[in-house]
DNA sequence: CACGTCACG
DNA sequence: ACGTACGTGACGTGT
């Protein structure tokens, strides 16, 4: 059978928009939208070698059925003007390409698609985004839905559309009357979403059948539908495309094009479009334009697997993971690389010749890959079986540090901002990359970008990689344990309530608490009609009403349960390891954050929480090597500041918030109480948070004025801590911007703020930033000495995890002693300050113990 | 998807 | 008079 491709063309021309990024011809005229349309056509050319192919489009007219629905709102969105004007311009350029084009007064572009698909005696292949097509579905038409993008393509056909789906084609219809589609204007049953549709649907499949057997249907449901008959109704008439539309179409008007003629190649010159200009797909009479063609990029083949006798040795690759294809250009200096990320994921097909092709590139140290966000490519090589061992420069990373104005950003976006489109060719990432690593220069932040961040990416990668065996025998004794202990609590609270309710719901809770039990200690927040149930106030209630401490108790293990145990079942892998994914990207201070589960937050404070920690166990044969810096912000504190009583306190052992207290509360130091000590160590906290009088008497239930007093005292006795802190705010005010050690920037613009919380928001952060950043920058270092010398050493130890100030190694027994002191050595020598970097190194066969 | 809550440094 | 300690991520509820 022929085959007959159908194009939705206002709907892909609208995903193209949205899809690429905008760009514009060197006049300023939008192209984007053009560009990935044409993109698709030339991909569906490929794909399905149409014999017949025609574009629909809507009139731009208020079409038929809209008209009658002109009661209702209308929900669409205005096109916008940068879409506007590039739809003439793509019309006349598929005019030029000879695509045959429908579009008639009155029918809408899907009526058209629906007609056509059914008129003639071939196979159809409807292209859109809209989902209102799924009903075109049947045994000569396949509708093509571009999920994402427009070459992520949701392919349904008669066999595989109840399995994608759930219905049947026929049955997008009733859906939509009983639903609505507000992108379409169709009302449906007010009250009536997907689920409840959907339900109805699998037990009586029509809306004729809903309403036959409408007695049937419980409570407000049955309700709904009765009162809303006429709309439901009407709205299957609107949901319904019209396959009878009277169209004066032949088939032989849309003979889909093979080649294209100079008037095309003009148009592409106009719209400058280089990387189609390259392409094979001109017919013999339009010979190549010299001055129109002065792009670098050939294609030198489609097919990855032929590049190994292309590619030449120490080469540089530009890579971008893709949504389909493999495509590989050179300019004669690098080469530009584009791959599909399914290509390294699909297991149980044969890719071997691609991947030996890509071995080639990335197993070979001699090469270098410029990519945005090189782990993950890694991780996808990987997945793939191939080492990435090549040298890289990452944008994602550059970026991240040079950008730091601007809040995290795509590759799209990033290639944006820098004038590049990377749809074109994976040039642009490296293109960027460029000017990202001029900025880095100017900003001096090259090294801390070459030295420290750069060679982290791979120690990461290693880490997430090891992942960190858990044992399943304690974590399931735990678990029944605790949640045993928490239902017991549950009910021991319901009792005391004489109710049953939902204590995860802290609206209920309130509820219970203020109003049942008429608890009145707590107020409600001015303006606020809420009152809040955490666990800092209900804490002060403990005593008056024994309840609370149950519901205290009972939160203590609903948390660790559902956060520590169920949320980490689903990420444990067959072998009983977990593995994080440490994000380089994500914070204003340079700190690291972990995620997917997030191995950087569990209990330690509390110590049956902390009881956890033992499910974290070391492999066979090996055991965990924890080391922890002392108080590095705080001696931070000491060397920046240049405070002699501090630093001389560091280089004499002293114990520094027994010292504080001495000086603040002007006892000897013998005499400091364990108290004293408690509340200066609290001061020196919130010295680095950049104290407020307020946060400290909070933290230390104490009042206001004493708070203020403690701080008053503290910065009397330590006057270059307060000028520090003082020249770090100035700073920030004059530059908008604070540093760390290795020069990593955070900008804050709530410095200069009219509003005055966000401006005292603005100085306490330029004051922690330095500390917090520094401390981030340090241990980074260490990170990268210490996998270097593991390696050095031919130590099968590896870095496993990093929670801010401790690293933690997991090393074959025999090992231990030796890597233990690698470890201690790389951390408390990573950077050289006025004070001594100590460091506390425990072993043990699982995490706890070794804390 | 925002919010409240709570786990960590 | 106002509303406040720095930086994260995950879960559950409720709109």
């Amino acid at each position: 059978m022929k085959k007959l491709v159908l194009i939705d063309g206002n709907s892909l021309l609208n995903r193209a928009f949205y899809a690429t990024p905008v760009f514009t011809t060197s006049s300023g005229m939008p192209t984007n939208a053009i560009f990935g349309f044409v993109k698709l056509l030339f991909k569906i050319e490929s794909d399905v070698k149409p014999d017949y192919l025609i574009v629909a489009f809507d009139m731009k007219a208020p079409t038929f059925r809209h008209k009658m629905y002109d009661g209702y709102k209308a929900t669409r969105k205005p096109m916008p003007e940068d879409l506007a004007v590039q739809v003439e311009p793509l019309k006349n350029l598929l005019k030029a390409m000879n695509v045959a084009i429908c579009q008639q007064e009155g029918i809408e572009a899907d009526d058209i698609l629906g007609t056509l698909s059914k008129k003639f005696n071939v196979h159809s292949y409807v292209y859109t985004g809209d989902r209102d097509s799924y009903q075109l579905v049947d045994e000569k038409t396949d509708v093509y839905f571009t999920k994402r993008g427009v070459s992520d393509l949701l392919k349904l056909s008669i066999d595989n559309f109840k399995t994608q789906i759930g219905l049947d084609p026929s049955q997008v219809v009733d859906l939509k009357s009983l639903m609505g589609d507000s992108s379409d204007n169709i009302p449906g049953v007010p009250g009536i979403g997907e689920k409840t549709a959907l339900s109805l649907l699998e037990k009586y499949s029509t809306l004729d059948g809903i309403y036959e057997n409408i007695e049937e249907i419980k409570g407000a449901n049955q309700t709904k539908l009765k009162t809303n008959k006429e709309l439901a109704y009407l709205s299957y008439k609107l949901a319904t495309i019209d396959r009878n539309c009277n169209l004066d179409i032949n088939l032989e008007d849309c003979v889909a094009p093979k080649k294209y003629g100079a008037d095309v190649r003009k148009l592409f010159t106009e719209f400058e479009f280089k990387s189609f200009l390259t392409m094979n797909i001109f017919d013999g009479n339009s010979t190549v334009n010299e001055t129109a063609v002065e792009y670098p990029e050939k294609i030198i083949c489609q097919k990855l697997e032929q590049i190994e006798p292309v590619i030449a040795k120490n080469s540089l690759f530009s890579v971008v993971l893709e949504e389909d294809g493999a495509e590989i250009y050179t300019d004669g200096k690098q080469y530009s690389l584009k791959i599909a990320n399914s290509l390294l994921s699909d297991e149980g097909i044969n890719w071997e010749e691609l991947y030996g092709a890509l071995r080639q590139i990335f197993s070979n140290p001699e090469n270098k890959v410029i990519a945005y966000d090189c782990k993950s490519l890694m991780h996808d090589l990987k997945n793939a079986d191939i080492a990435f061992e090549c040298d890289f420069e990452d944008l994602l990373i550059a970026d991240y540090l040079c950008d730091y104005e601007t809040a995290s950003m795509t590759l799209k976006e990033v290639c944006g901002y820098y004038g590049y489109n990377y749809e074109f060719s994976a040039f642009a990432v490296s293109k960027a990359f460029e000017k990202v690593l001029n900025s880095l220069k100017t900003e001096n932040m090259l090294d801390l970008y070459e030295n420290i961040e750069k060679p982290l990416v791979k120690v990461l990668f290693d880490m997430e990689i090891a992942g960190v065996l858990v044992s399943s025998r304690d974590m399931d004794e735990l678990a029944k344990q605790f949640r045993e202990r928490a239902e017991d609590y549950k009910w021991k609270v319901f009792k005391a309530c004489d109710k049953e309710f939902n204590i995860n719901s802290p609206m209920q809770l309130g509820d219970v608490l203020y109003n049942d039990l008429k608890i009145t200690e707590v107020k409600k927040k001015k303006n606020d009609t809420k009152y809040t149930t955490s666990a800092e106030v209900l804490e002060k209630l403990v005593d008056k009403y024994p309840v609370v401490a149950d519901i205290l108790k009972y939160r203590f293990y609903q948390k660790i349960t559902s956060t520590y145990i169920d949320g980490y079942r689903p990420l444990i892998r067959k072998d009983g390891t977990i593995h994080t994914t440490f994000n380089q990207t994500i914070t204003t201070t340079g700190r690291l954050s972990s995620s997917n589960p997030n191995l950087q937050n569990i209990p330690i404070r509390d110590e049956e929480g902390k009881e956890l920690r033992r499910i974290f166990v070391a492999r066979e044969g090996n055991v965990f090597i924890d080391a922890d810096y002392s108080q590095i912000e705080l001696r931070l504190l000491a060397h920046f500041s240049g405070c002699k009583e501090l630093i001389e306190a560091y280089n004499q052992g002293k114990d520094i918030h027994a010292t504080t207290a001495s000086q603040v509360f002007g006892v000897p130091f013998e005499e400091v109480t364990p108290k004293m000590r408690r509340s200066a160590k609290a001061v020196n906290f919130g010295i680095i948070y950049g104290i407020s009088d307020f946060g400290l008497a909070k933290n230390l239930n104490i009042s206001n004025s004493t708070a203020k007093e403690y701080i008053e005292k503290y910065f009397a006795t330590y006057s270059s801590v307060k000028e520090y802190m003082d020249k770090n705010v100035e700073f920030a005010k004059e530059h908008g911007y604070i540093c760390t050690l290795t020069g990593r920037k955070r900008v804050i613009p709530e410095i200069k703020s009219a509003n005055y919380n966000l401006r005292q928001f603005g100085e306490r952060a330029s004051m922690n930033m330095p500390l917090q950043g520094s401390s981030a920058d340090i241990i980074k270092i260490a990170m990268v000495n210490v996998a270097k010398a593991l390696k050095e050493e031919g130590l099968k130890t590896k870095l496993i995890l990093q929670v801010h100030d401790e690293l933690i190694l997991e090393a074959p027994e025999e090992e231990a002693e030796r890597a233990g002191k690698i470890l201690k050595d790389a951390m408390e020598n990573a950077v050289s300050l006025k004070v001594p970097l100590t460091v506390e190194v425990h072993t043990g066969k699982n995490w706890y113990d070794a804390k």
